[in-house]
DNA sequence: GTAGGGTTAG
């Protein structure tokens, strides 16, 4: 009772019994029990049945065992703050931590470590810097477990340096430091510098394990990476690490983003019993390399093992079928996650969202955003994209003002989207508008699919000179998508003029491709110049694609 | 105290 009284102090509201994830049955109570041998039974009595009550779903009990409980040790507080942070009862958590910080027991690195994983688990850096804060005032910012916690949270936040400050402020790293410090770097992208600190801590003398593995792989991203990934996976292979099916879904996943279908399958193929993850690995990864069908197929293959879906593979399967402008699966799918209670779920239904608008049921999405109890960015960007895709762009900018009124952070694909949005609607003013908001508000720096949109944009308007300027101001390494949207606006504007100075460009970069050759090609046969056309006929010749000729091959 | 699959971007 006395719990449920403590005071609500600023956001903080008063922990509430809610029920846990993952509960262990009842029957194995006895089995987990510590041998009990020496005195202090009240306190391990109230110890024990505290953790049973949590474990086994009754957190109103364990409160109440906790309120009654004289002398709490910090054994038993960490047990209640850890009971509420693992149902993500954040706010219970951070409200008893703030409750034990007040009172006679300390926090102990046990007590940090659980409530900086909650701070990164909520995604916030308000309350992550405040712990942090706390942590120094406790004198525990050398203990390795608060320490590897603290670059863990920093790292899931996406502050890498932050994470490398408290790394560094260290004088001993042990093999933890270094795989949650390699994980931070692999997953925000900075492959190389995981792979310095990996050969560093080689250096030291630490052996690699499991966690070290996935950190390094998960920073591998692209084919020009492979050849490392191939030697992270060989050092698997002789570590016996290969029937671990945490390192082969990364495995797997690695060789999908690598572009390397055969080898992920070859590691899925490998392991005796793929669980629901490493399933979802293979299937997520044939729908990122284009084989929509053998995603489905595989799908089959897994229901056939008796394997239920859980909501990230439905979120992966719907992308498939909006690939394939299947309406009927979706709709199947859709069913599915309603039965099982997994539809209101913020990835499914953003994947929903996605799948009806592109199936043509713009309505349908719309309800479905409608009736989302949570929504995130990634819904909003799917709504946004909806409309876009309907030419329906101040509807577009209407969602996009209530991302910002809700205080959510639009993030690059918000503006892709948009962008598009305004392509499709030809809203030149606006699309200019909010490309330089992006960056002079947002902070975000255009990527390719931005320039793609602008240029097309700004190019479709038929302001082609300006168009070209912001390409060329891009420099030598310029995606050759960008061009080639450039190049499509001069064929829209039937601009010879531009588009064979694009070409020329196109040239001097070595990126020309077949399809603007065609697009250049056919120009000219438009304009009546057949020399021209002939001379690039001779050079398709060339390289044997006279068949991509496209019509001005026909006139020819 | 550190690890797996992830929805949006034509």
């Amino acid at each position: 009772m006395a719990l449920v009284t403590h005071q609500v102090q600023g956001s903080y509201a008063s922990p509430r019994p809610l029920s846990l994830k993952k509960g262990i049955e009842s029957k194995n109570f006895l089995a987990a029990f510590p041998i009990v041998k020496r005195t202090d039974i009240i306190l391990l009595k109230h110890r024990s049945c505290l953790w049973f009550y949590a474990i086994n779903n009754d957190l109103t009990s364990a409160c109440n065992l906790f309120d009654e409980t004289p002398n709490r040790t910090v054994y038993l507080w960490n047990s209640i703050i850890r009971a509420y942070a693992q149902t993500h009862s954040f706010l219970d958590a951070f409200s008893l931590f703030k409750q034990m910080l007040a009172s006679e027991t300390k926090p102990d690195n046990f007590t940090f470590a659980c409530i900086l994983r909650a701070c990164s688990e909520k995604l916030d850096l308000e309350a992550l810097k405040l712990v942090h804060g706390q942590v120094i005032v406790s004198d525990l910012g050398s203990d390795s477990i608060t320490a590897s916690a603290l670059v863990s949270a920093y790292s899931k936040l996406g502050l890498v340096d932050d994470a490398r400050m408290v790394f560094d402020g260290l004088n001993r790293h042990d093999l933890v430091l270094h795989n949650t410090m390699i994980t931070g770097y692999g997953s925000c992208g900075y492959w190389e510098k995981a792979l310095n600190l990996f050969i560093i801590m080689r250096r030291i003398g630490y052996q690699p394990d499991g966690y070290t593995v996935v950190g390094l792989l998960s920073g591998l991203t692209c084919s020009s990476l492979l050849e490392i990934g191939q030697g992270i996976h060989g050092y698997c292979l002789r570590s016996g690490f290969d029937s671990n099916t945490h390192i082969s879904s990364v495995l797997v996943s690695m060789y999908t983003r690598c572009g390397c279908m055969n080898s992920a399958y070859k590691v899925f193929s490998g392991l005796s019993h793929p669980d629901l993850v490493t399933w979802s690995a293979l299937i997520s990864g044939f729908s990122q390399s284009g084989e929509y069908h053998n995603a489905l197929i595989y799908f089959r293959k897994l229901n056939s093992c008796g394997k239920k879906p859980d909501s990230v593979l439905i979120s992966i399967l719907l992308a498939v079928t909006s690939q394939l402008v299947t309406l009927a699966p979706g709709v199947e799918l859709h069913g599915y996650a309603i039965r099982h209670n997994l539809h209101s779920e913020v990835m499914v239904s953003s994947a929903l969202i996605d799948m009806y608008s592109k199936c043509g049921f713009l309505d349908l999405a719309l309800k479905v955003f409608d009736e989302m109890p949570k929504r995130n960015i990634v819904s909003y960007n799917s709504v946004i994209a909806s409309f876009g895709l309907y030419g329906l762009a101040s509807e577009a900018f209407e969602v996009f003002h209530e991302v910002l009124e809700r205080g959510l952070k639009p993030d690059e694909s918000t503006f892709t989207a948009l962008l598009s949005a305004c392509s499709h609607g030809g809203l030149l003013k606006e699309g200019r508008d909010v490309f330089r908001r992006m960056r002079d508000d947002f902070s975000i720096e255009a990527n390719t699919e931005h320039y793609v949109h602008f240029v097309k944009l700004v190019g479709m308007a038929g302001e082609l000179d300006e168009a070209y300027e912001v390409v060329n101001s891009l420099g030598e390494h310029v995606d050759s998508g960008i061009w080639g949207a450039l190049l499509s606006c001069c064929d829209a504007h039937n601009d010879l003029k531009m588009a064979e100075i694009v070409s020329q460009r196109l040239l001097e970069c070595k990126q020309e491709r077949i399809s603007y050759k065609v697009m250049v090609s056919n120009m000219l046969a438009g304009n009546g110049r057949w020399d021209d056309v002939k001379k690039l006929r001779d050079e398709l010749d060339g390289v044997g694609n006279r068949k991509v000729c496209g019509v001005s091959w026909i006139e020819v």
